[in-house]
DNA sequence: GAAACATTTCAACATCATTTGAAATGTCTG
DNA sequence: CAGACATTTCAAATGATGTTGAAATGTTTC
């Protein structure tokens, strides 16, 4: 991955309604949800959902379909893990000890809540 | 983490020159490196330097501490690996397959988390 | 203490991002 | 085709971000 290519995906993430979406994105899973329903559920006026969509469609982070009247967005996944080697590629490469601060105590939590 | 940091997190990473510097910071280890060492290498004035550098040292990813008249930054490793944790889960979280298009084609892994 | 050095602070400006409301596009139903 | 529905496009207003140059701060050396 080119490193303009990260920084737009990581612009795309560093938004709170964008990061919402994608989210909700990644729990519909590969089939993907209407617009619509992003916008219920994120509280967004339905231009202002396009907005962060399109956002994050250029980042190549989802995708978009026609189904009938309603637009499907989905998530791609494959960018996200393309972001997120990218990340320890930069963070970890080559030295993978410097990423486990050395007290030992290893502190990580699993499925952080908003 | 919560939402809010990662999101400033990524907002910090989001930007040319930071990013840069940031790997810079990686590459410097946790010695770090004094920050007309960054200027110098990244062709950037002191001022937007330091404009940039607070940027990521209020994202938590880097710390300063003065040596003599020299201001030393140093990457926060930690950070970037909680960071990188957030987005796994995010990502993969309860859905590992998600994250592996169908083709077979192995793709590099965030370091384990849990 | 004065001069040089390393960096930060401040202020002004240009640019980009986000939000809002109104109008336009495309699709389905009868 | 008309009317309703789902979403996008457009334009204006506002706020956040990034860049520049000049001045200020803290540190070392003499």
């Amino acid at each position: 991955m080119k490193k303009q290519s990260a920084v737009s995906i990581l612009a795309a993430l560093a938004q709170d309604s964008r990061l919402d979406a994608f989210r909700l994105l990644i729990e519909a899973g590969r089939q993907g949800m209407p617009a619509g329903h992003l916008a219920a559920s994120l509280r967004l006026s339905p231009n202002a959902l396009t907005f962060h969509l399109d956002r994050l469609r250029d980042a190549g982070l989802v995708t978009v379909r026609r189904e009938g009247r309603s637009m499907i967005y989905a998530a791609q996944f494959e960018t996200m893990n393309n972001l997120i080697s990218y990340l320890t590629d930069q963070c970890c490469g080559g030295r993978p000890e410097l990423c486990r601060p050395g007290t030992g105590k290893v502190r990580r939590r699993a499925l952080a809540s908003s």
